[in-house]
DNA sequence: ACTATGTCCTGCGAGC
DNA sequence: TGCTCGCAGGACATAG
């Protein structure tokens, strides 16, 4: 299950591979649960465009691409003069949400942005055209290399869209600082384990590091959010960030599925503490790792070191 | 505004 | 051996 370091792990595979590269056609699958957007926005998206940049927003891959299509062109660059005819736009009004950093810097009418949500089971695999298209093959990109990248999601809960702008919620959890982090859960009444996994507060955390920061910080899962200490809260953010980061460097965990673009394996799952380990002794004090649902989620935990 | 729970989807492994 | 059943969980819908 791709969570933040799995997501990073391939994001970075991709963009060292297909960086530069341009699409030349789409093939879209018959099932429509993993396309966000329609399927012609996508195909007309996609197709005829180059891959600036590949990057992660939380669990998202997101493709930075650049239309060359000829008459698309034209039509943005229409749109582009129609827009400078307009009075100009007023600034933000209060409250309304700004655009995150990334759509600025890649600002630029004619870039969209291709992005893939993996779910439980998606993969993206960047192979030979000639080589055999595996079941549950909803989307087929055609490169200009010659080569494929090829969305493959057996549990289709992954999902593709396209979007004009990046406007992501949550914040990144490898940049938060202390101060952020204490007022984002603080004021939660919700189990820290429901309120790690709300990517409306922190974006990419998902079960796996979820269940293994609290164990490193020493926090049940089901404690109140709200009754957690500043100092505790501290802890927990570092755990978190030091686990996701020996995790990306790691490449990521490989429970179920999960492979990155190359088709290799990360190595965290050897490194996990208390996931999947219910009823294996714990690593510190030897009790018996528990197992309990938490908003329909398992959570693994020792109940000794945790609290 | 928050919080909790149900739903989607298929492969796999336990159990008989 | 072959079958059924339940579990895995991210995001979203819905209800309270």
């Amino acid at each position: 299950m791709p969570e933040l370091p799995e997501v990073e792990t391939i994001a970075r595979g991709l963009a060292q591979r297909v960086t530069g590269d341009v699409i030349e056609s789409v093939w879209l699958g018959q099932k429509p649960e993993p396309l966000k957007s329609s399927a012609r926005q996508i195909s007309c998206a996609l197709e005829h465009s180059q891959i600036l940049s590949v990057h992660r927003i939380g669990k998202h891959i997101v493709f930075d691409l650049k239309d060359v299509q000829p008459q698309c062109v034209e039509r943005l660059q229409a749109t582009a003069r129609a827009a400078d005819s307009k009075p100009k736009p007023t600034r933000p009004r209060r409250g309304e949400r700004r655009h995150a950093a990334r759509s600025q810097t890649q600002t630029g009418r004619n870039v969209t942005h291709f992005i893939v949500h993996l779910g439980m089971t998606g993969r993206l695999q960047l192979c030979d055209p000639r080589s055999e298209v595996p079941k549950h093959t909803h989307a087929i990109l055609k490169l200009a290399s010659g080569r494929e990248l090829r969305f493959i999601d057996p549990r289709r809960f992954g999902r593709l869209s396209v979007v004009r702008d990046l406007d992501a919620t949550g914040v990144e959890p490898l940049e938060i600082d202390l101060a952020r982090f204490v007022v984002l859960f603080r004021s939660r009444e919700t189990p820290i384990k429901s309120a790690l996994l709300n990517q409306k507060l922190l974006r990419g955390v998902g079960n796996i590091y979820a269940d293994e920061s609290l164990f490193r910080a020493g926090i049940c899962p089901r404690r109140r959010s709200s009754t957690i200490t500043r100092d505790r809260f501290a802890k927990l953010r570092l755990s978190l960030q030091e686990v996701l980061n020996e995790a990306i460097a790691a490449g990521g965990s490989s429970v179920s599925d999960y492979v990155d673009s190359d088709g290799e394996e990360g190595f965290f799952q050897l490194q996990h503490r208390v996931y999947g380990r219910e009823g294996e002794p714990c690593l510190v004090c030897n009790t018996p790792i528990k197992r309990i649902v938490i908003a329909g989620r398992s959570s693994h935990y020792c109940p000794k070191c945790q609290h």
